[in-house]
DNA sequence: TATAATAACAGTAATCATTACTGATAGAGA
DNA sequence: TCTCTATCAGTAATGATTACTGTTATTATA
């Protein structure tokens, strides 16, 4: 389902995610655009969220069962402290700087790697 | 909670991980381990990967809300295929010979780098 | 600028992986 | 063998996400 109109409560969710460079979770999102759009249904940002992510306008960042989204489209890496649960970018180039993480990271004890796409066998069927 | 005894169930969880090299989710584990334990309880077979994980025996797989496990706990990325919803190696060690993955990856249209650890913040207050 | 078609919405119910709880069972030291 | 309690089986609860239903609002066309 591709996007074919445009919505104020679209504008309001990107517009809320690509002014800030932390990564909310749908909820911390949904509670942010809620002071814009009062009765902004959580159904109507979950759905929004995929589409914009399908559409290549937004980052979804894999975390369990409570994905981050990111309004930074620019693949980049991210480190997220298994203390208080805060994820940040490991390497940003937002703003025509870059920052890197140096004053963030205390240490990193795993990582987790995944790419995404089509392996041999699907690519051959279509 | 670390591990403090010794179980059948926990040997036989880790066993069949071990046996596989594809990356199952839990209840795929769940089904393996089920023929060996008939009356192996879901809630036990999750705890026990959650232990197992947090002793370093076992990998966890980020993939959304159907984590996927992984026996060979040397950190190594790994490749979805997002139409077959399969998980690749995309470079193992395993039984000393190394498997690279040009007959397996048709395209790669994205990828999630997330490392795990600490921030600075985080690790002072220890 | 009205009208019609339907994308998108708000609100809510359903889904489903995971976690928490309860009483029973079984390792391991005394 | 006895005791302690980690671990278990079974099941209920949780919580993020998705699906459903009737309503609203965007956009193309007359």
């Amino acid at each position: 389902m591709p996007i074919e109109r445009k919505s104020k409560q679209r504008d309001a969710i990107i517009n809320e995610l690509c002014s800030r460079d932390d990564h909310p979770t749908a909820m911390e999102l949904y509670l942010s655009v809620r002071e814009v759009i009062p009765n902004l249904s959580l159904g109507t940002l979950y759905r929004n969220l995929s589409q914009l992510e399908e559409s290549g306008m937004v980052l979804r960042i894999p975390d369990g069962s409570n994905d981050r989204f990111d309004g930074n489209i620019n693949p980049h890496a991210h480190f997220k402290c298994t203390v208080c649960g805060k994820v940040y970018d490991l390497m940003s180039f937002k703003n025509d700087s870059v920052s890197f993480s140096d004053d963030i990271i205390g240490n990193v004890v795993n990582y987790s790697l995944m790419a995404f796409g089509q392996c041999k066998h699907c690519n051959k069927l279509n």
